[in-house]
DNA sequence: CCATCTTTGTGCACGCGTTCACAAAGACAT
DNA sequence: ATGTCTTTGTGAACGCGTGCACAAAGATGG
């Protein structure tokens, strides 16, 4: 999974648990194809294995919802995506704008799974002027000088920001100001924002490093393991006396600036 | 975050907690950026602060990996970085295949973030013909009916798919049965792998769904809330005897292929 | 060598999330 | 009607993750 949530430590909004809501779009996923296919209903144990997870907590995310299903049969199709779709308040329009269109920018833009589930590209923003006018995924690109307008003008609440880490925290300040709520935010930098606002953050990169840790686990399981234990330390060691560090001797790698030079 | 991991329930590798592996990377990027300009030691306090988190979660996270700091000073930066670098196996050379190469595939391809941490991406792969051979990223795209040579020559244990949703679970398949055994899915599909194989998912439309239901909830409180409580369910209610869902009148929407027509 | 001050490392308690297991509810057949 | 059978909804136990708060460790200054 992309990582998870910065901000609302725990707050149960409106006595649904976190990790229920996360959970409610996949279920939803699951009924859209089960709907397409006309099937009229379906028991938490077939809807559990089609989503992959456990039947018993199926029952009991849908439990904090309210009671949508009836025993001895399992629950009506059409029914639960609608009541889901509610709650995740995918039966509104929203409006979201992409800041930032490069490789990643133009990909997001292009994506089918945001217009089928009530999101609309309402706007495509880059700081360069020659991407201004030009169509990415039919929607012309428009200059982030006009960021805070644009914002206001279609009542955008929901910001994806997919630019280069260093400009990112400016980005978010803007959109924030602009009236901006909920952002997803696609370069490796930790945001801060003011209460009220959620960011959610996606990042490549961490996720391939979580595969790689557990891929060295079992790589080193194989073998055996514990062979290669403390190994030989290139680095100072728990130095006693602080070692100045001799110049930027670390030299490769660096955090890379971003995504993209949207 | 995108979401996350999917098998292996709570497996507490070699003792270090899931939550806590899940978030080396994130310490890992602010180390490297304090490496940058040579800051020599840290103190929890401060590098929790740039990592955003709490800074006894940050000690215990770190306790897991041995006692690397100094009482009264912090922690050597440098020591750090390579520890954790070691302890997430980004000390070695893991090479990587994407498949599915669309406006997200080619996104992945050029993302700096995967080259400066040790992941080097071996090859791509598509399934259109008029693909093959054109370079992206500097890299030539190779055809599908190769991928399990390609896989075999390089030691690949980490795909990434970034194919339609359609295709993800055959391209999966293959993957695994190549020798692959880990991977991070793109496609908004559950996929099911043998035991052993690792899969992480990052999913753009849930991670929006997630924040439009925060949105809604903030929306809801400012006009004093238990406004629309139930409203005109639209749907079936819990039908009493199963009725037969009239064709797919669900018409619109459906759950949109994927990423991408790779 | 001792006192003081800073910062780590961790024992402990608490709360969320998961899972089991079962009683209650309803469909369906006779 | 009544009994059987299926499947939901949930009480309760458990385990993981988080955060507090403090003792131990070591640096630093006199």
């Amino acid at each position: 999974m992309a990582t998870g949530r910065t901000h609302r430590p725990a707050t149960r909004s409106r006595g649904i648990p976190e990790a229920t809501v996360a959970r409610l779009p996949l279920y939803l996923r699951a009924l859209t194809t089960l709907s397409e296919r006309s099937v009229p209903t379906v028991s938490s144990e077939e809807l559990a294995a089609a989503a992959g997870v456990n039947s018993a907590k199926l029952r009991k995310d849908f439990s904090y919802l309210g009671s949508y299903g009836t025993r001895g049969v399992g629950y009506d199709v059409e029914y639960l995506v609608y009541q889901i779709s509610r709650e995740l308040g995918l039966t509104q329009d929203w409006p979201v704008v992409i800041v930032g269109i490069g490789n990643l920018g133009a990909a997001l833009a292009g994506y089918g799974g945001f217009a089928s589930r009530g999101f609309r590209v309402a706007a495509l923003i880059d700081a360069d002027p020659a991407m201004t006018g030009k169509p990415v995924a039919g929607i012309p690109v428009q200059h982030s000088d006009d960021l805070e307008k644009i914002i206001a003008e279609d009542g955008v609440s929901i910001g994806v920001i997919a630019t280069p880490a260093g400009v990112a925290q400016a980005v978010c300040d803007r959109l924030v100001a602009a009236g901006v709520t909920s952002i997803l935010n696609f370069a490796p930098t930790v945001l801060s924002v003011p209460d009220g606002v959620d960011v959610r953050k996606v990042d490549l990169s961490i996720e391939l490093q979580i595969l790689a840790f557990h891929e060295q686990r079992k790589a080193g399981e194989e073998l055996g393991e514990e062979a290669a234990p403390q190994a030989a330390a290139p680095a100072a060691p728990p130095a006693a006396t602080r070692t100045t560090a001799e110049g930027g001797r670390k030299g490769p790698d660096g955090d890379v600036p971003a995504v993209m030079p949207a």
